[in-house]
RNA sequence: GGCGGCGUAGCCAAGUGGCUAAGGCAGUGGUCUGCAAAACCAUUAUUCAGCGGUUCAAAUCCGCUCGCCGCCUCCA
């Protein structure tokens, strides 16, 4: 009642001495909703908390996401990583920053390795199939590209390097002719992933019977050449043998190769946390005496019916399947990406429909918004487009909250559509609200902001229909909205004129 | 067993101490329309897994219980 209150004084009388209300909200004035602008903050896994983001150098951002091991097709899990990845790097390009960008695959290991003999291909010729493969699905999903991908395989001198180095350094030893760290001569092992070393199952952890490390939890730097691989020609010289690396160096390797001692931003999923980026980090602090990210994204997992999609729990499915099925990868985009990265997502037909629904609601608001002739201005364009600018932008910055950045957008096209409906906007307010939506799509990727699309011989037809329509000849009208709908393209009439648009093209 | 995460409407989901608990999908009602399709508008949670506690005030903090998921192995 107070706040209805112009002026006047109001008395309170309390029952005690009343302190402890005074710092309450009943005798503070109202704070302003936080919609200032902070700048970006990323949870860091590292920390567990949100933290400010700030690169390491003014006018360079590192940026590094594990990439895939080019042994299968790209699965719904590899997508939402991927998406997740571009999220982050457009979010800072949006943001100002200049990015370097790379991904790696990951083409010489045991997967890759028996992957290859059991089709009779080189590993070469083997892993060139799926890297061609992963790019076009990536491609097709509107990422954006890296600096850089590089690939382990050309990148094993460096290994043989660390590996030497981490001996010399006394971090790691040679047992057998395969290379192992050595966990307990790193203080900081489980800082990332804050797993209890004296509490793990070791026993069931490792397959000791493969392995001979002096602790279980030691882990392969370099790993001795078996004779298979051997004759198949995959081993390299080092002064303890023919040996191959391990996946953890691989990365390692790359990462520093690349992106210098300490990356700004390490992403990857989040089932990635241990043991691999934590032996990652090992490796690269043991060898530079500094970490090697300073802020760790992870994506959470996909799921299907409440399990993580993967081979073991022969759940797979794949981008090309869905594509089969008939969804465009911009509707798996848009599915994969509107929900916030740190949350499960639990992959179903069902969902996925229920994301293309939605889109559509984005569709014919950025349709009709090219396509309808402009009209008259309306006066509170302006202000819901600054509003909703703003509203994206906060909500982006704080962790990437995309449910309440799309909650913008459609808060937007709420307000807006009645607007369009009567014909109360006219070309600059209709280039503003572009402009605006572009630079917000920059980060998200999903809108369709062409041009509304010129076809004059469809355009010829629809005239034809109206004309006839005009003149009540409804018989022709029909005849020629089926001739339309023959070459796949459907006429929705609205108060302000027919807008049209082709089937499938999503 | 250890460590971590999650549980908000029919479904998805934001909100993490105080304004009417965002938004989307589905449903229902309506508007527009020659018809059709689509669209548009309105509407849908006295309550946030359950119980107990802290507080003037709890979805939000604390404790316990229940349910689900991940990692600790291959897979990624």
């Amino acid at each position: 009642m107070a706040e209805q209150l112009e002026e006047g004084v109001i008395v309170v009388i309390l029952p005690d001495s009343g302190d402890k209300y005074l710092s309450t909200e009943l005798f503070t004035s109202k704070k302003e909703k936080k919609t200032k602008s902070e700048g970006l903050r990323f949870f860091n896994s590292l920390t567990r908390k949100k933290e400010m983001f700030q690169p390491l150098s003014p006018n360079r951002t590192t940026f590094y996401a594990c990439g895939p091991t080019a042994y299968e097709i790209a699965n719904l899990g590899h997508c939402r990583r991927f998406i997740v990845a571009d999220l982050i790097h457009r979010l800072l390009l949006h943001n100002g920053y200049n990015v370097e960008f790379y991904m790696n695959f990951t083409d010489l290991d045991d997967n890759t390795i028996s992957g290859a003999a059991q089709t009779g291909k080189s590993l070469q010729e083997f892993t060139a199939y799926y890297i061609d493969e992963f790019m076009k699905e990536i491609e097709a999903l509107g990422v954006k590209k890296a600096t850089g991908y590089p690939r382990a395989s050309d990148h094993v001198d460096e290994m043989i390097n660390i590996a030497h180095e981490l001996i010399h350094k006394g971090s790691a030893y040679e047992q057998h002719g395969s290379v192992y760290f050595d966990i307990s001569k790193f203080k900081n092992y489980g800082k990332l992933s804050r797993v209890p070393l004296d509490k793990i199952k070791v026993g069931m952890t490792v397959d000791l019977d493969d392995y001979e490390k002096n602790n279980p939890l030691d882990f392969t730097l370099m790993k001795r050449s078996t004779l298979a691989e051997l004759k198949s020609g995959i081993f390299f010289h080092t002064d303890r043998g023919n040996m191959r690396p391990g996946w953890h160096i691989e990365c390692a390797a790359m990462t520093m190769h690349y992106l210098g001692d300490t990356m700004d931003i390490h992403t990857s999923g989040r089932d990635l946390i241990f043991p691999h980026h934590e032996n990652e980090n090992a490796i690269a602090e043991s060898l530079t005496g500094k970490p090697l990210a300073r802020f760790w994204i992870h994506s959470e997992l996909l799921l299907v019916d409440g399990k993580k999609m993967s081979h073991d729990n022969h759940n797979v499915i794949t981008l090309r399947q869905l594509v089969e099925q008939g969804y465009t990868p911009r509707e798996i985009r848009f599915f994969l990406i509107r929900n916030h990265y740190r949350k499960p997502i639990n992959f179903s037909n069902k969902k996925l429909d229920t994301a293309r629904a939605s889109l559509r609601r984005l569709d014919e608001f950025t349709r009709k918004l090219q396509c309808l002739p402009p009209d008259l201005p309306h006066p509170k364009v302006a202000a819901y487009v600054t509003e909703m600018e703003e509203n994206f932008q906060a909500a982006m910055q704080d962790d990437m909250n995309v449910s309440r950045a799309f909650g913008a957008l459609f808060d937007f096209i709420k307000k807006v559509n009645p607007i369009i409906n009567a014909g109360q906007l006219d070309r600059d307010q209709k280039q503003y609200i572009k402009e605006t939506l572009e630079r917000i799509d920059a980060v998200f990727h999903v809108l369709k902001l062409e041009e509304c699309p010129l076809a004059p011989e469809i355009d010829k037809l629809i005239q034809e229909r109206e004309k006839a329509r005009k003149e009540k000849d409804w018989a022709k009208a029909d005849n020629v909205r089926i001739r339309l709908a023959e070459q796949g393209i459907t006429v929705m009439d609205t108060a302000k004129g027919p807008v049209w648009k082709e089937n499938g093209n999503n």
